[in-house]
DNA sequence: TGACACAATTTACATTTGTAAAACATAATG
DNA sequence: CATTATGTTTTACAAATGTAAATTGTGTCA
């Protein structure tokens, strides 16, 4: 019943994520500005996100620092969280969740538009099946 | 930068919120099938969340156990926490998150009803607006 | 080749989390 | 009132998390 990652880990996985790919300076680049962490600091939570199999590394030929990249699960675990929270909090149930977001913000044009098609393209894939 | 509270502390106040208010007791009715916690664990726990704010317990006269009840941030901190998540996951776009939802399964007749209402609402409001 | 620069690993340690046995308090009951 | 339930508090302890200093390894450049 323990989670996944911890907060800390996530930061770091995302941070990955956003590069696609990155070197150990490159994420200490990337985080220290907002979390003021130390170089092995970053790397004792991609070491612990290896553990998980969440990334992995590989040495460049003539190359100091490693090459960090996530892998497959890695790409997905964060929609994982969300839909494991989401449950906790809401049942599973988007519409309050969506309700939550139109409470504190409108949305744009863009993306009521984007929504909307969402939902148009469901129910046409579901009068199809009847 | 810890996360607000514990996944276990998370499972309890959303009992508690399930129940609206219940003796320590009725918390660990329900929660020690799925969980197979012992009493003084669900305690812990409701310290715990006391100490953060997040519940408050009091006696009833005549009566052993303690009753708790959600406060204020304890009923909207499970938001809060979706909040953050989808804010590190999806940017904080409300779209790729239910675009997720509706990869994994479809949504009832009702649900996606209840969508197109609020999309609906949130479009009037913003027209009067101008 | 020696010294320098920079990255990786080891080690460390306080705090939080998960979990509950043991001890303690107290209302109920014979 | 002594005993028994039942609930509360204390205490404990391992594992996970947050954080990095100190140490070690290794390209690089004079």
């Amino acid at each position: 019943m323990a989670p996944i990652m911890s907060e800390a880990e996530a930061r770091v996985l995302q941070a990955l994520l956003d590069l696609n790919e990155a070197t150990t300076g490159e994420l200490y680049e990337a985080l220290s500005e907002e979390t003021g962490w130390a170089q092995p600091t970053v790397i004792t939570f991609l070491r612990r996100l290896e553990a998980k199999d969440l990334v992995s590394h590989r040495k460049i030929p003539g190359q100091r620092s490693f090459v960090y990249s996530p892998n497959k699960r890695g790409r997905s675990v964060g929609k994982e969280q969300v839909r494991n929270l989401v449950e906790r909090v809401f049942g599973g149930n988007p519409v309050p969740l969506v309700s939550m977001f139109l409470e504190e913000q409108p949305l744009s044009v863009e993306q009521l538009q984007a929504l909307r098609k969402l939902l148009d393209d469901q129910e046409k894939k579901q009068g199809e099946e009847a």
